[in-house]
DNA sequence: AGGAAGTTGAGGAACATCCTCCGTTTCGGA
DNA sequence: TCCGAAACGGAGGATGTTCCTCAACTTCCT
């Protein structure tokens, strides 16, 4: 194993990277990847120059904030694989995916893009994850033959981006146009006809326009 | 009638006012009411100072760009009416509404405020049809039924930044996601629960977050 | 105690947006 | 044709935002 640290911090440094990383968590939380590291050095009371001299970049910042919360979406993926029914471990997955993002627009942000950043690994393990839920809810015949695993980023980010607008109103109103869409992944034998296919390409595209970006100039 | 130009405008300041009108189009309708006057100007090959002139304001603009074509939607919402199920005359106008603020993202902003600015008129023009063409669905039996208008402007909005946001790789992207939330309205035995309903108020906050101010200060 | 490590936050650089102002140009009626 | 009113242009000041550095100061640890 490779420990990053070359050298132990000093006990005052190792408290305020904690600080920090709280702070960064909170701010990046409402503001998402919109938020300023001078933002999140005020928040957690420390000057602007410790957050940079800790953390270089908002790159490495998101990084030490978010590793963690991505693979509990890990875990809630296996979990839908584990239910009885495909269906409803898809659909809980979803719910449950909308819910943390919508509480908290840095995870968002950092799960619709993770195929940049140093969370490639994180994506890399999701993928087939996802690609398991989707296969099995399609050979249960629940789902529409249509839809495929690479809708979930899209309608994940129009429900959070819904999310984020309502906020201050109506927090819980992305779930019923989540209902909405859920009620219309559904087979049926009427259901209309979805068009091509996305591609992964297609998806990372889109994604690099629902999320700003890290390096804003 | 109250003409409200008191004096007739020179012709060079006519054809400079047509020609901002245009620009002011063209350029809405990439960027939404996030553009700028002096984006507007350099566009129409004119001073900004001529643009300042001529529209004080961003709103005096937006509302000699967009009257035309919010009336439009008025028709387009009698056309729904007319059609011969209620249903395909919802879907039909869902269908047109989202390809028109698709394509001109200053008239979707424009139609989603519609109750602000000096819309309120059209905005009330198009209150009663809508809850015509939903009334007609829900009585036909083919809406489910805790659907209601209230949800067709956050519908809306949603989709068309979905379209914004994919422009420029797949511009008919949204479609796909209209027609899965089309499907997802459908009135059926086993469909979710949608929850407590929207109110106008609602909506209205919600809209104002999903659109830029026009005044940025 | 002393030097290394750490902290601070004012402030400069690099933008973006808004809108005014006045020297210049153009129009159109007399 | 001419001249005054109308219109134009666009540089630039005011204001705001974000990024990040740096030099003076403080804290830690041996």
């Amino acid at each position: 194993m490779t420990e990053t640290q070359v050298r132990p911090l000093r006990r005052d440094a190792q408290r305020n990277r904690e600080r920090i990383i709280e702070a960064a968590h909170e701010v990046f939380a409402t503001r998402g990847f919109a938020a300023t590291l001078d933002d999140v050095a005020h928040h957690a009371g420390v000057g602007v120059g410790t957050v940079y001299r800790r953390f270089p970049t908002k790159e490495a910042l998101v990084e030490a904030v978010f590793t963690d919360r991505l693979e509990d979406m890990i875990t809630l993926a296996e979990e839908a694989l584990a239910a009885p029914s495909a269906w409803d471990g898809l659909v809980d997955f979803f719910r449950r995916a909308a819910r943390m993002h919508a509480g908290d627009r840095g995870l968002r942000d950092a799960a619709l893009t993770m195929d940049q950043h140093h969370f490639a690994r994180i994506g890399e393990l999701m993928v087939p994850l996802l690609h398991q839920i989707i296969d099995r809810a399609h050979a249960e015949g629940t789902l529409r033959a249509d839809a495929s695993m690479h809708d979930f980023p899209i309608i994940l980010a129009m429900i959070t981006d819904l999310a984020q607008n309502s906020a201050a109103c109506r927090p819980e109103l992305y779930e019923r146009y989540l209902q909405l869409i859920v009620d219309g992944l559904r087979a049926r034998p009427d259901n209309g006809d979805l068009g091509p296919q996305l591609t992964e390409d297609d998806v990372q595209a889109v994604m690099k326009e629902c999320v700003p970006p890290l390096k804003s100039r």
